[in-house]
DNA sequence: GTCAATAACTTAACCGGTTAAGTCATTGAG
DNA sequence: CTCAATGACTTAACCGGTTAAGTTATTGAC
C-alpha cells in the first residue's frame, strides 16, 4: 500500500538516489534541477509519500525514540513523569516507548533487552530494588540511560533524583513546629536508597528538635499488599499510641490509603493531628487540603533526565550527571 | 559496540546465511551440522550478540509494535487504560508505543503520522474531537486501527466503547429511587457522541420516572479551565437551586473537581444529596465511599482493543468490530 | 561404477533508505 | 580550440538482517 523511494524512482525513470536528495530536502545542495525536483515532490505529493523511518534508523543508526521504563503508568507519579519525559522529548524531535516493569526485575530485565532491540538510543528508569546486574551491563556497553526517581549508590551512573532526606526532614520539622511530639512514620518494606534516606529525614528532625526517636511510631507497610496491611497496621498502631499527634507518609500511596483509614472510622485528622507527605495526589489535595507536602519538582525530573539522556547519546564519553533536585515543602 | 550477525560470520569465516540459520532457530531444520551450530552459538553468546530489531522488521514488514494514541498519560482513565493494552499487548508478543495528544488534533495527526512512519503495526487511538479526516486517511490505507471510549457514527470503524446511555441512566435511576427529585448534572462543553449519549441516558432516566427535564439542572463545564469554571458553575446552581438532592456527573474529573468544592465548603454530601459519576477514582472512592459509580471495564477495554487490533493486522480485509462494552452500575 | 539424493553450506538479492564515488554533457576561461 | 570545472545525475555499496536459488562433496541405491 503504502509508496517507497523505489517506487518513485521507477515511476519516474530516476535513480533513488536523486529521489532521495530531493524527498530529503538536499535538492539544492546536490544540484539537481528545479524541473527534477518538482517532479518529484510532486509525485511524491501525489502519492502520499513518507519515508519510512525504520530504513533510515537501519543506516543512521538512530532511531530518535528514547525508552521509559518505570514500575507502573498506572501509577499517577510516574504517569505524570512519563507525560514530562514525553513533551520534552517530542520538543526534542525524540519519541518516547513506556515500559512498566510492574516492580518486577525480570519483566524489567526484559524490557530492557527489547528496548535495546529496538534499538532505542537510550534509556531512561526508574529502576526496581534489584536491576543493578541489568545496569551494570548497561553501563559496561556504555548504553546511554538516565535513572530517575532512584539510584544505586554503587553504580556510577547518570540520575536525577530529588532530596529525600531534606525533603521529610523540613516537613518533620513543620509538623514539630506545630507542637506536635508524637509523629509517626508510615513508609513500605522497599530497600531503595531513597526510601532509607526519608526514613534518615525523619528521624533527623526527630533529633535536631530533641524528640527522642521511637521505633513503635515507624510503621513499615508490606508493599505487595499495602491496602490491606496498611489498615491491620495503624489499628495496631493506633490502639497502641491513641495520643499519636502527627504522620509523616513516605509515599502518596501510603497517605491515600491512610485517610481512606481515618475517613472510614471517621478520625479527625484536621485537629487531632498534623499530616505530612511526600508527594500530593489529586486524592490527598482533596481530602487533606491542610497536609503538609514535599513537592516533587515533575517537570523539572522529566525535562532534566531527558535533557541529560540526549547528551549522554550526543556524547558517549560525557561524565556522569547526577543531579538532586530540591524539592519545596509546604 | 554491539556485535552484527555479520561480524560473527567473518569472524567464523562462515556465511551469513548460516549464522541467521542458527540464531533464528532453524539450524536443524536447514540441516547445518551440529558442531557449526555450535559454534556460531557459542561465539554469539560471548560476544553478547542480540539480533537488531530494525533490520527484522525492515524484511518482514512487521514491528511488533502498536501505537496508543490518547489525550493524556496523566489522567487516570487513560493510564490505566495504557497500562492494559502494555500487558496484554505484551503477551502476545507485542511493544506499545504511546502518544498523548494533549486532546490537541493537530498534535494527535502529528502523532499517528509519526508512528506510522516508525512502522507501527497498527493503531489504538482515543481520538480527540476533531480527527475525523486523519482516521478517513487511515480508512482509506486499511492502516489497522481500534478506537477506544470514543467513536465517530459517520466512520465505519473498529471501535471498543462502553455503554454511556445505559450507565448513566442505570445510574439516574438509582439516584432516583432514593427518592431525589432535582438531579444535577454535571458535564462538559466536549461535543462527542459519547458524552452526548451520557445526557441522553439522564434524560431518558428522568422521563421514565416522570420527572420533568430542567435544563437549570444541567451545568455544562468549560472543559479547558474545568478546575475554575466548575466552581463558578456549581455555585451559580446552588444559590439558584438550593434544594438539589442528586448529582450526577459526566466524568471523573468533573466529580473530583466538585467534590473538591463540597468538601472545601463544608457541604455535607452524605445527608443532603446522592452522587453519582460515570468512572471511579482513587480521589472519589475515598470521599464519597457511598457514591453511585458507573464502573467501566477498563481490563476489558485495554484487552478488547489490542485483541481486536491485532486479528485486524492479521486480516486487513476483517469486517469492523464495532463492540459496545455492558458497565457495572453500583 | 554411475547417478540421483542429500547434507552442509554459499551467493546474491531484497527490505527502504543513505552516501561515497563515479559518469557524461555542457560551460567558460585561457 | 583545449581542458578543467561544474551541473545533473547514476552506480554500487552499505545498514543488519532474511531467503530463494544455487553449489559442492558425500552417501547409497541399483
Amino acid at each position: 500500500m503504502a509508496i517507497s523511494l523505489k517506487d518513485i524512482a521507477i515511476a519516474l525513470q530516476v535513480s533513488k538516489t536523486t529521489v532521495s536528495w530531493v524527498l530529503s530536502g538536499r535538492g539544492d545542495e546536490k544540484k539537481i534541477s528545479m524541473a527534477m525536483q518538482e517532479k518529484i515532490k510532486e509525485y511524491a505529493r501525489l502519492h502520499d509519500y513518507h519515508p519510512n523511518f525504520l530504513a533510515k534508523s537501519l543506516n543512521s543508526g538512530e532511531t530518535n525514540t528514547v525508552g521509559l521504563v518505570i514500575p507502573s503508568i498506572a501509577d499517577t507519579f510516574y504517569a505524570h513523569i512519563a507525560r514530562e519525559v514525553e513533551l520534552e522529548a517530542e520538543k526534542r524531535g525524540y519519541t518516547v516507548t513506556f515500559c512498566s516493569s510492574e516492580a518486577n526485575p525480570e519483566r524489567e530485565s526484559k524490557m530492557i533487552r527489547m528496548l535495546k532491540a529496538k534499538q532505542v538510543d537510550g534509556l531512561i528508569i526508574a529502576a526496581t530494588e534489584h536491576t543493578k546486574e541489568e545496569l551494570e551491563i548497561l553501563l559496561k556497553e556504555s548504553y546511554p540511560f538516565v535513572l530517575i526517581d532512584r539510584f544505586f549508590p554503587g553504580l556510577q551512573t547518570n540520575y536525577v533524583i530529588v532530596d529525600n532526606e531534606s525533603g521529610i526532614r523540613c516537613l518533620t520539622e513543620k509538623i514539630i513546629a506545630q507542637g506536635r511530639k508524637k509523629i509517626a512514620y508510615i513508609t513500605t518494606d522497599t530497600h531503595l536508597v531513597v526510601i532509607r534516606k526519608r526514613l534518615d529525614g525523619y528521624k533527623n528532625a526527630l533529633t535536631n528538635a530533641g524528640i527522642p526517636f521511637d521505633p513503635s511510631l515507624v510503621v513499615e507497610v508490606i508493599r505487595s499488599e499495602y491496602e490491606k496491611d496498611i489498615i491491620r497496621k495503624l489499628n495496631v498502631l493506633l490502639n497502641r499510641i491513641p495520643d499519636v499527634d502527627g504522620f509523616v507518609f513516605a509515599t502518596h500511596y501510603l497517605a491515600e490509603e491512610s485517610l481512606r483509614y481515618f475517613y472510614t472510622n471517621n478520625i479527625n485528622m484536621t485537629e487531632r493531628m498534623t499530616l505530612g507527605c511526600f508527594h500530593q495526589t489529586t486524592s490527598t489535595s482533596i481530602l487533606a487540603p491542610q497536609m503538609i507536602i514535599v513537592e516533587q519538582p515533575v517537570a523539572m525530573i522529566g525535562r532534566q533526565s531527558v535533557d541529560i539522556l540526549l547528551q549522554a547519546i550526543k556524547n558517549k564519553q560525557m561524565p556522569v550527571v547526577q543531579q538532586v533536585l530540591p524539592v519545596i515543602v509546604n
